[in-house]
DNA sequence: ATAATTTACTTTGTAATGCAAACCGTTTTA
DNA sequence: TAAAACGGTTTGCATTACAAAGTAAATTAT
């Protein structure tokens, strides 16, 4: 038995940060994005994206691979299936939240 | 013509935190509520609904109206027109934006 | 050749804020 | 009448999201 008080005190604070609920939700369509496309995506300044995407990382809900494309450093992200379950339950929450809070 | 980023950056943060979201949400549904009755929907400790109550009430979104019962204060909080718009129109900022997300 | 600018980020400083704990005035109970 | 309960508010602190500054390498201008 839940209640809307469970509904609650589930919500991670982690992923319900606008910016990486919007950069776990893009990933988990497009799987992999590097940082540039994800900035102009999410409109970001690039210390606040290096930011968020570090903590997604340490959280393992995303990993991070640089490359060396052409003669330039290449930050890919990418969802972990961890992250990808994540954002997703995220999601249900908070439909399961507005639906229980409708209806008090 | 928005974007995603556009969506992003209409998150209002006052809104979004997960207890205030929650408050407004169920005051939506039943308009007039008080203080303990919110307490243990939310599961919220006494202080920090005062806390949140307050800022929603500063910001417009709810009034606060104490009076006396039997021999005891009551502080009861209603959803004002402004507060009732911006809730809903969070929820379907929420949606917009998910639906974006999803489809990058 | 080298100075200045751009690129692709990371780190830092600061102001905001969410929470727990402490507090407060009143009322009820022992 | 002491103490516990009620119905909250205020305070202190630790977290954190953002802007701004910093960094290292590559490119362009002079």
């Amino acid at each position: 038995m839940t209640s809307l008080s469970d509904d609650l005190a589930g919500i991670d604070r982690l992923i319900h940060e606008p910016a990486r609920l919007t950069i776990l939700t893009a990933l988990s369509s497009c799987l992999k994005a590097d940082f540039l496309f994800l900035q102009s995506l999410t409109g970001l300044t690039a210390g606040n994206l290096s930011t968020h995407l570090t903590r997604l990382e340490e959280a393992g809900l995303i990993s991070i691979e640089k490359t060396i494309v052409g003669k330039r450093t290449n930050t890919e992200a990418r969802i972990t299936p961890v992250g990808k379950e994540a954002v997703k339950r995220h999601w249900e929450q908070l439909d399961e939240l507005r639906r229980r809070a409708s209806s008090v």
